[in-house]
DNA sequence: CGATTTTGACCCGCGC
DNA sequence: GCGCGGGTCAAAATCG
């Protein structure tokens, strides 16, 4: 049973089940994990430039997948993308490694492209793609996943693992894949829109936002 | 002991 | 129709 083609416009509903708890167990509350502590922010990451710019530091994915030629253009120029508050997903670049993302294009987002397409015309899921070098597999970024599946890739020596958001309500999907060209660089492929905030990031910065509170009122 | 991962089965679209 | 490749399910195993 796949969730893409008979998924009802509307959310939340990510698929239809194949029996009665199918939707039960995409759905159920999960605990919290734990941090991974190699992958926190680093030293690397560049704060002052995060917290005074809300453009830099952030990716956001501005171009469904379904649009190449628009992924090309913003592959090649930065990394560094325009921060859409609306749609809130935003991904800190630095938290998720040392800050160096490249957006992926190979032949991989051509079969994507199509799939997508074909597939799931009617709702465009919003997806994007960016290599990073990393020797760690799961890179944190901020928001927890529950893996459902992994597969092994065609011409690569890597599995591609798949995870969903652990989030109640969000159906948000990512697929992680070692390069088997090289083999320290990890791609990670976002599907979809949190529609809820990134806990971990607020955790993060409710110390600095209440020290700016506290300073703001002393006038 | 509940949450998460593992892993083989299953589903589906596509090309031949 | 069939096989292949990619994506997902879900029971069992593992983890914390």
């Amino acid at each position: 049973m796949d969730d893409h083609q008979e998924a009802p416009q509307t959310q939340p509903i990510p698929h239809l089940p194949r029996s009665s708890h199918d939707h039960d167990h995409d759905h159920q509350p999960l605990n919290q994990t734990s941090l991974n502590p190699a992958i926190a922010p680093n030293d690397d990451f560049d704060w002052s430039a995060f917290l005074s710019s809300p453009t830099s530091g952030f990716i956001y994915n501005p171009n469904p997948i379904d649009n190449h030629d628009h992924h090309q253009r913003h592959g090649q120029q930065s990394s560094v993308l325009d921060y859409d508050g609306d749609k809130g997903c935003v991904l800190a670049a630095g938290m998720i490694n040392n800050g160096i993302t490249n957006f992926h294009e190979d032949k991989l987002w051509d079969k994507r492209k199509e799939m997508t397409s074909s597939r799931s015309r009617r709702t465009s899921v919003p997806r994007f793609a960016f290599e990073t070098r990393s020797s760690q597999d799961i890179l944190d970024d901020g928001y927890r996943w529950r893996k459902y599946g992994q597969k092994s890739v065609k011409n690569s020596t890597y599995p591609r693992s798949y995870y969903r958001c652990s989030h109640l309500t969000c159906s948000v999907k990512k697929q992680v894949q070692r390069l088997s060209k090289d083999s320290s660089i990890v791609v990670t492929t976002y599907e979809g829109v949190h529609n809820h905030p990134c806990e971990k990031l607020m955790e993060a910065l409710s110390p600095l936002l209440n020290q700016m509170k506290f300073l703001s009122s002393l006038g």
